[in-house]
DNA sequence: TGTACATCAGTGAACGCGCGTTCACTGATGTAC
DNA sequence: TGTACATCAGTGAACGCGCGTTCACTGATGTAC
């Protein structure tokens, strides 16, 4: 027997999974209903009430499961061999798949992230933001651009992450697809990478701060 | 007096105008309705289906929209200064200026391009497809980048709009806040760009193609 | 130019449906003694 | 351990509302003669 806690924190899950699983189905967040969500998760419809104010909320909640992920993402990524090469190659194997593991949840912040509520783009933003500065502190501890001020390595982490977040779209839409342009559009993105680390190790900035 | 026809492109341009303005408004694409629409435009719901056959005809007609705003964005881009640190700021300025000159074609762009249906997603994959071919074509044209291939000029050109199309949606935001970090933002986007750009001299394919 | 008819963009009533939200409720789990 | 009461996650009926879509219509514009 599950305690009274554990079962709201079951259906807690529930509900967020129905709408995850709806927005993986084709759905935008913004145009999923309550009580589809309620439906799928195997519940009455007020019984919404007791876990989220609203589907803003659950959102704003989908965020931070999200962040958690990419929180694992980060960590796994830096299983890498040392080079910058072996470094780009790694990432972005590891972010796809991460992507095609956790297909719902990257449709839900490549939509939300341009075309949720003021709120969820906010906090979307936000979570980008840090896994940027992770990546700055990464690249600070490996010496790699000794060079660099402060400031344009947030500028060049920013680069990379959005440069990733571009992708997102891309892998969920070509994985859907029967053919198999996916490793083309990896190799791509690689290139793309290694031209932008070509770009910060030739940078100098005007204004450059250590 | 109006012939019928041109009555009839008015209204046709009624919906289109309203489904946007509704975009603008902060309503995401995807959730806004028929009714909705008509009632904005001025006009029954029924006479709705005298133009299109669902919100998702209207939406590609959006897009074609959108698209002769970029040849014109295109257009007003060559006029530069022929140097290419002139050609970014004037690049970034006249996007710049585009986007808040059009907030609400935008915002459709920028939320569809992630969060619309499959077909929308295509077509506005292909409008930024065509925009980077013909900045291809005018790389090739100014003799900028001599020693990189084809292949690696797409993937370049590719980058770099895709750069552009990621600071969409927080143009539109900054726009909105009371605050002016917006030149702050449009500063650190030439930067990105620059960084690019000094990638791109520096590249030299595995595979080159000329 | 005038008349008679055809076209068709826009109308308005009607439909069944799913929506978010309210409310009083039930009954299993938790707590106090 | 057993009993009596409190808590509260989930229920089910009900509401008014806006939705997409159908249908027969109207009346101004366009066309043929």
């Amino acid at each position: 027997m599950l305690s009274r806690e554990n079962k709201k924190r079951q259906t807690r899950k529930s509900l967020m999974d129905a709408a995850l699983m709806l927005v993986g189905k084709g759905d935008n967040f913004s145009s999923i209903s309550l009580r589809e969500v309620a439906k799928n998760a195997g519940v009455v419809p007020t019984s919404f009430y007791r876990h989220f104010t609203d589907m803003e909320e659950l959102g704003l909640n989908l965020v931070d499961e999200l962040g958690m992920l990419l929180r694992k993402l980060m960590r796994a990524s830096r299983q890498h061999d040392g080079s910058f090469d072996g470094f780009i190659r790694s990432s972005i194997d590891v972010y796809v798949d991460f992507v095609i593991k956790h297909p719902n949840h990257f449709y839900f912040m490549a939509q939300s992230r341009t075309g949720g509520t003021q709120a969820l783009r906010n906090a979307l933003r936000n979570e980008l933001k840090f896994f940027a500065n992770e990546l700055v502190s990464d690249i600070r501890q490996s010496v790699m651009l000794p060079n660099v001020g402060s400031d344009d390595l947030d500028m060049i982490s920013q680069l990379i992450v959005s440069t990733f977040a571009e992708t997102t779209i891309d892998i969920l839409d070509l994985t859907e697809s029967t053919q198999d342009y996916l490793q083309e559009f990896v190799d791509r993105t690689e290139k793309k990478l290694r031209l932008i680390w070509l770009g910060a190790e030739a940078w100098r900035s005007a204004d450059k701060v250590v």
